[in-house]
Order: C-alpha cells, then sequence, then structure tokens
DNA sequence: GATCGTTCTATTTTT
DNA sequence: TAGAACGATC
C-alpha cells in the first residue's frame, strides 16, 4: 500500500474534508439530513489510520442500529482495510462486550443473556408479587428510564422518570433479582460499563490507554447513561487526551419517549471542552423544493442549533397537499396515484407511505390488496417476538444460563408436565442464585411435578452436552444450527406447536426451522450459543424489509419513526391531521418533537413529495371530524401547492385551494411559473423536425427537476422531450 | 388448563 | 373497531 493516497477525499466537499481532516480535543459534527455523514465518519477512519497512522486497534465507533454499524464497517474496510481491527459497532453491542470481557469487575455471571421488556415483566411480578399486570408494566417502563437517565436505584433524583420512595424499593427489589439471575437488560448494556468504569481506576487507566478515539454517530439519539459512559470512556474530564468525534443532527431528536436526551448534542460543547464545530448542510438527497418545506419547518422549533440545508441537486417539483373528505378517500387516492404513476413506468418500490400511528396502514393494506398493488410492511410482528421463537430462545438461553429464572418459567411446563406455578415458584425460592436443575432436583415435589422435573433435566443435560466446552473441540462438519434443531426435537416444543399449526394454520414450525438455519453460521459450543444470543437480543431490526420492498418492487407502508436514517423516490406523508400528527396532547418539548418528526419524514423524499389530511377519521370506531394538522402552516408560503378543498375556516398562507372535487392525479395538472414550461404547456400543438405534427399530452418534472413533456404524433407515435434543449427542433404551433 | 363472554383501552420503539 | 385482559365456567 501507498504511504499516501487518499484519493478518497477529493469526492468530499469542503465541510467534509474539514470534518475528515479535523484535528485537536474533540469535534461536533452537525450533520443535516442526507449530507453524508457516514462518507465523512468512514473517511475519517480511514484517513486517521492510514494518514495519521493511528492504530486501528484504538479506534473506537458506535451507532445505534446494527444496519448502520455493518454499513459504517464495510465502508470504512473498503477505504482502508485496516479498520476492521477497530472496534465499529453498536453501543448496546460494545456495552455487551465490555460486559463479558469484565464481567467480574461489573458483577455480572460471563454468560449472560439479554432480557427484553416481556423477560424484566415477568422478573418485576415475581419479585413485587401480586401487582396488576398494567402496573408491573408501568414499573418496567420506569425502570427502562431511570437506566436510560443512569439513575440506579438509590438515586437522589428518581422523580426525573416519575419515581418516588415506593418506587425506588421496587427498582432496588427487581435489581436485586436480577442480579441473581447473572442475567442483566438492555439498560444494564449501557448502566454497568459506565458504573464500572466510574468506580474503578484501574479499569479506567486501561481502557484509556486502549481507546484513543471516539466516534459516536447518532449523536442526537444518545441518552444520559450513554452520555455519561463516553465521558469515562473518554476520561475527558481526567485529561486523558482521548480524541472524541460524535456526528448527529438535533433536528431529528425522535426518541426523547424513550430516553434520548437531545440536550446532549446541544450541550456537547460544554461536556468537552475545547469542541470545535462543522457543520455539514449540503444535502444530496432531495430536491431544493422538498428542503424549503423542511426548514420551514423545523424552524419553528426553538431548541436547536440551526442549520439550513442547501439543495446539491435541481429545483425539483413542488410538493403537493391534497385534502380529502374521509380516511378512505386517503387511500384511494394514493392507490391511484401510485397505480397511475406505476403505468407511466414508475416502480412501486419508488413509494413510501409514511404514518404516524401503525394502526393507519390497515386501511392501506385493505384498498392495496384490492388494487393489487404489491405492498410491504416495515415493522410488524418481529420473528423474534413470536410465541414459538421465544420459546426455543428461552431454552437456549437456560442452556447458557440455568440461573435464567424468567427462560425456566416459560419452558419448564411448556409442553405441560405438571410443573404448575406453585412447583415453579417453590423451585426458584429454593435455587435463586444457583443452577435452577440443581435446586429443582433437590426438592421435594409432588409426584406428577418430579417426573416432570426430572423429564426436564434430563433433555437439559442431553442438550447440554451436545455443545463443545472449548472452541477446539468442535467437531467438525457442525454447527450450532443441529443444536437449534435438537432443540425443538427433543423438548416436544417441536410437536407442541405443529398442534397449533394445524388448528390454527400457522407458519410456527417453518419459523423455528428459520432459526435453527440463521444459526448456521455459529459453532457448535457454548461460546457459539452466546455469541448466537447476542446477536439475536442487539439485533431486534425489522431486518431486510425495506431491502424486500426495493428487491421486489413493494410500496413501503412505514411509521414516520422507522423510516429514519431510510430514503425513497415518492414520499406520502399521510394523515395530517390534528390529534393524528401531531397528537392533541404533545405540547412544548414534546410537540417540538412531533415538528422533529414531521422534518424526518419530509427529509426522506428524494424527488416527490405529498401530504394528505382528511376532513373526517374514524379514530377508535368513531367518526371525527379533523381540522388540518398546524404543521401544514408550517409548510412554508408558496412552498406547495394544493389539491382538493381545505375544510371550511381553514386558511393558508399559501393561499389558492382548487375547487371542490378537483382531486386527480397529481401530476397532471402542475401550475409551472417557468416561461418554458408556460410554452410548452400540456395541449399545446407542436411540430418537430424529425417526427412531425403533434400535441403536447402530458407535461412533468424529471427526478432531477427538469420540465419533461410527452408528445403524441400524428403519425402514432409518443415521445419524450427536455424543451429547455429542444428550443429549435420542437416548435409549438401558432405562436 | 382451555374456552367463552365481558370489559377496557387506545403513540412512536434503534438496543 | 379490535385487541388484549380478566373472570367465570367446564
Amino acid at each position: 500500500m501507498t504511504d499516501f493516497s487518499p484519493q478518497y477525499l477529493d469526492v468530499l466537499n469542503e465541510e467534509q474534508l474539514a470534518a475528515v481532516t479535523h484535528e485537536g480535543k474533540s469535534l461536533l459534527i452537525l450533520a443535516g439530513a442526507g449530507s453524508g455523514k457516514t462518507r465523512v465518519v468512514t473517511t475519517k477512519i480511514a484517513w486517521l489510520i492510514q494518514h495519521k497512522h493511528v492504530d486501528p486497534y484504538s479506534i473506537l465507533a458506535v451507532t445505534f442500529t446494527k444496519k448502520a454499524a455493518n454499513e459504517m464497517k464495510e465502508r470504512a474496510v473498503k477505504l482502508e482495510p485496516k479498520a476492521q481491527w477497530s472496534q465499529i459497532r453498536t453501543f448496546h453491542s460494545w456495552g455487551a462486550y465490555f460486559l463479558r470481557r469484565y464481567a467480574d469487575e461489573a458483577g455480572v455471571d460471563k454468560n449472560f443473556t439479554v432480557y427484553d421488556e416481556d423477560d424484566m415483566a415477568t422478573l418485576v411480578s415475581k419479585a413485587i408479587p401480586s401487582l396488576p399486570k398494567k402496573e408491573v408494566s408501568q414499573i418496567v417502563r420506569k425502570i427502562s428510564l431511570a437506566k436510560d437517565y443512569g439513575l440506579t436505584p438509590a438515586s437522589k433524583n428518581l422523580e426525573l422518570v416519575g419515581g418516588d420512595g415506593v418506587f425506588a424499593g421496587q427498582y432496588a427489589l427487581y435489581q436485586e433479582r436480577l442480579r441473581s439471575t447473572g442475567n442483566v437488560d438492555f439498560g444494564d448494556l449501557i448502566l454497568l460499563p459506565y458504573l464500572t468504569l466510574k468506580n474503578n481506576e484501574a479499569l479506567r487507566r486501561d481502557i484509556h490507554f486502549r481507546y484513543r478515539v471516539i466516534m459516536v454517530d447518532e449523536y442526537q439519539d444518545s441518552n444520559i447513561a450513554q452520555s455519561l459512559l463516553l465521558q469515562e470512556l473518554s476520561g475527558v474530564n481526567e485529561n486523558a487526551g482521548t480524541y472524541v468525534c460524535v456526528v448527529g443532527d438535533d433536528d431529528q431528536s425522535i426518541y426523547r419517549f424513550r430516553g434520548a436526551e437531545v440536550r446532549n448534542i446541544l450541550e456537547f460543547k460544554n461536556q468537552f471542552p475545547g469542541t470545535d464545530l462543522i457543520r455539514l448542510v449540503k444535502n444530496y438527497r432531495s430536491t431544493q423544493e422538498i428542503l424549503q418545506c423542511a426548514d420551514c419547518v423545523v424552524s419553528n422549533n426553538e431548541g436547536r442549533l440551526g442549520k439550513t440545508l442547501v439543495a446539491a441537486r435541481g429545483k425539483g417539483k413542488k410538493p403537493t397537499l391534497v385534502f380529502l373528505p374521509t380516511q378512505d378517500d386517503e387511500t384511494l387516492f394514493c392507490a391511484n396515484l401510485i397505480e397511475q404513476q406505476h403505468d407511466k413506468g414508475v416502480p412501486y418500490s419508488d413509494w413510501a407511505i409514511l404514518y404516524r400511528m401503525n394502526a393507519q396502514s390497515l386501511g392501506f393494506e385493505t384498498t392495496f390488496l384490492h388494487s393489487k398493488i404489491p405492498y410491504g410492511i416495515v415493522g410488524t410482528l418481529k420473528f423474534y417476538d413470536r410465541e414459538e421463537i421465544k420459546d426455543a430462545l428461552a431454552w437456549i438461553s437456560f442452556i447458557a444460563n440455568p440461573k435464567d429464572e424468567v427462560a425456566f418459567r416459560r419452558i419448564v411446563n411448556k409442553p405441560v408436565r405438571g410443573i404448575g406455578p406453585s412447583s415453579q415458584d417453590k423451585i426458584v425460592d429454593a435455587g435463586l442464585g444457583e443452577d435452577l436443575t440443581g435446586a429443582a432436583k433437590k426438592i421435594k415435589l409432588a409426584k406428577k411435578a418430579s417426573e416432570g422435573i426430572e423429564d426436564f433435566c434430563r433433555i437439559f443435560d442431553e442438550l447440554s452436552a451436545m455443545l463443545a466446552d472449548d472452541e477446539d473441540s468442535v467437531p467438525a462438519g457442525t454447527s450450532l444450527a443441529d443444536f437449534v434443531k435438537e432443540v425443538g426435537e427433543k423438548t416436544g416444543l417441536k410437536e407442541f406447536h405443529q398442534m397449533q399449526d394445524e388448528i390454527a394454520g400457522t407458519q410456527k414450525i417453518s419459523n423455528l426451522e428459520e432459526l435453527a438455519n440463521s444459526a448456521v453460521q455459529y459453532p457448535l459450543s457454548r461460546k457459539g450459543l452466546l455469541d448466537f444470543l447476542d446477536s439475536i437480543s442487539l439485533d431486534r431490526s425489522t431486518q431486510g424489509a425495506e431491502e424486500d420492498a426495493a428487491s421486489q418492487d413493494k410500496v413501503t407502508l412505514i411509521t414516520l419513526h422507522n423510516t429514519k436514517g431510510l430514503e425513497y423516490k415518492r414520499v406520502i406523508i399521510t394523515g395530517m391531521e390534528y390529534g393524528v400528527f401531531p397528537r392533541e396532547d404533545k405540547a412544548g418539548d414534546d410537540l417540538e418533537e412531533e415538528r422533529r418528526l414531521f422534518y424526518v419524514g419530509i427529509t426522506r423524499a428524494q424527488n416527490e413529495l405529498y401530504f394528505t389530511s382528511c376532513a373526517m377519521r374514524r379514530l377508535y370506531g368513531r367518526s371525527n371530524y379533523m381540522q388540518p394538522s398546524p404543521f401544514l402552516n408550517e409548510l412554508g408560503k408558496g412552498n406547495f401547492r394544493i389539491l382538493g378543498e381545505a375544510p371550511f375556516g381553514f386558511n393558508f398562507a399559501n393561499g389558492r385551494a382548487a375547487g371542490a372535487g378537483a382531486i386527480e392525479g397529481a401530476s397532471s395538472s402542475a401550475a409551472y411559473s417557468d416561461p418554458i414550461a408556460k410554452k410548452y404547456c400540456k395541449g399545446a400543438m407542436v411540430y418537430h423536425d424529425d417526427w412531425g405534427h403533434g400535441q403536447i399530452v402530458h407535461a412533468d418534472l424529471t427526478d432531477e427537476g427538469e420540465y419533461v413533456v410527452t408528445v403524441n404524433f400524428e403519425t402514432g407515435g409518443s415521445k419524450k422531450f427536455l424543451p429547455k434543449y429542444q428550443s429549435s427542433s420542437l416548435l409549438v404551433e401558432g405562436t
């Protein structure tokens, strides 16, 4: 490799280059939507290794989603193969890595698995008996939030998450019970590394010695605990000299309700003194018209650092706001629009339908099914949330860590082995904090139950015996898939779910097979099993759904939240009504977050953007008169055109609303102000040097924002022209 | 432990 | 409206 070959720097714009080559204490990159931030981060990693001779091993780059982490790693390695030695992973998977490596220091079992919210609920209801289910899930939410805020049961300010003295006690009981299982929950993956580092100076030194560069992507989505962890990791308050670079967009922070704290990004420069700020505002994704709307909307927010995106692409087509009578008209309008464009060669996969609530997808599904428009929904029933998958995973988790009370309870009596809740309680009480199979064998149970336990333990032993203790003794030609398959067979789960399949026509068996297949890349060992479980619990994403839509030419139905990081050629943001978006209980900071969500939605669109708003909508089985979303008034004067009739009394700064019933295919009546467009308008008769006489039957803008017309010639042919470049060969007659 | 009828409730969800 | 959740019953 040549010592100096940064051709990859040539493709960067000025700000991107400045961000890549920045040196100093720390850097905050404010990266607007579509501004090429992944390119900047990956190039920076490559540049540091190649040009600044930073040891790749000493670079840590964290993101929030597995998908983003994979993409970042892949692109960085492409630029600089040595980046494969850097740690590029999600915050939580780094936490899992840290906790396994320093399990003793952190006080967890090396073989821990990660509890999700359901598991947490089971634990809460066992740690605090006789609580109604509703309260249990409330407590779980509060505990999760507390951990996101970096709060322990002993923390003074639990009221930050709405917790009082009672809650502190409940949190403590849960925590005690959780520790006795040896497992961790999601919050622990951040909070425990933070606490461990904070209380262990020697370990902290080691870590500071190891990580010299730390980068965090999507920093606007970080929570307090993550910010605290970053401070300990980097040793910023101890002058450890680590270079910290965070990238984010305060305008795209949409996970406040889950503990994300915009203030992390707003106050970064205070936490990391000497921080430089670079803004990336050149947008390579959307047309100028779309970005204008986005900017107008988000400038209504007060709590922001402020930036205005600049379109690198053409002006484009004005977004369209469509007023419709009912939600059924809304789905029909979308279907017609998509179908109409499809007839003209626009693939279904160009389109995404965005909505605030999952419930809104239903109407679109029905209509699309009816119209035979292929669609895919992002983010519904997740694979790993399915009953049969959870059952199999509970068995696998229990074999990894037989102290796992939650997994034990889930599987011990499924299929029925005569071990009811009271027997389960007896076993768990006797064996809290130890191998529960051992405890189960020791204590005295009813005849039926003890026979069941014998059976259960036999299965456990047989399955455990399949796994190699160390990597060297893994038999050739095997994989963890063999084990997962055997879990289905031996435990009776397969038989159990086969019955369900026959009764309800479900896909449980094939789901179990799919689970086994996904384990094929892991070795048949204890380590392989833990890696497999980690890969599952740390990637609960709606994997594949987006790629699926593109590869199979489907319309994407998706919640606004789920669109973050994605882009589509044509976007329809639906349900633009007060009460739906924004919800009517939103005010202050919450309203600003809703507005950011709108901003995220708008900036997903590359070429075309539509908003739909209904005068009437069924909500919770009731029909309601709706007011247009106040956000529509924030789109900015003249930044969009209107189809349909705005509800009475709703005046737009923007002005003109088309007459009643004027709902039509959006591209057919475009009013372009450009003189060329005026001249070559729809209906005009033209003469072409080569093709003869004809008429303009259609006028539109291309993806690049160029004015394009379709001409039908007397000879029968039809052809598209860009008049801007054809003014001499394509003549308008009668002028 | 399964099934049926009644009652209640109702965002968003990277890990 | 629709689903989950709970209690009563077999």
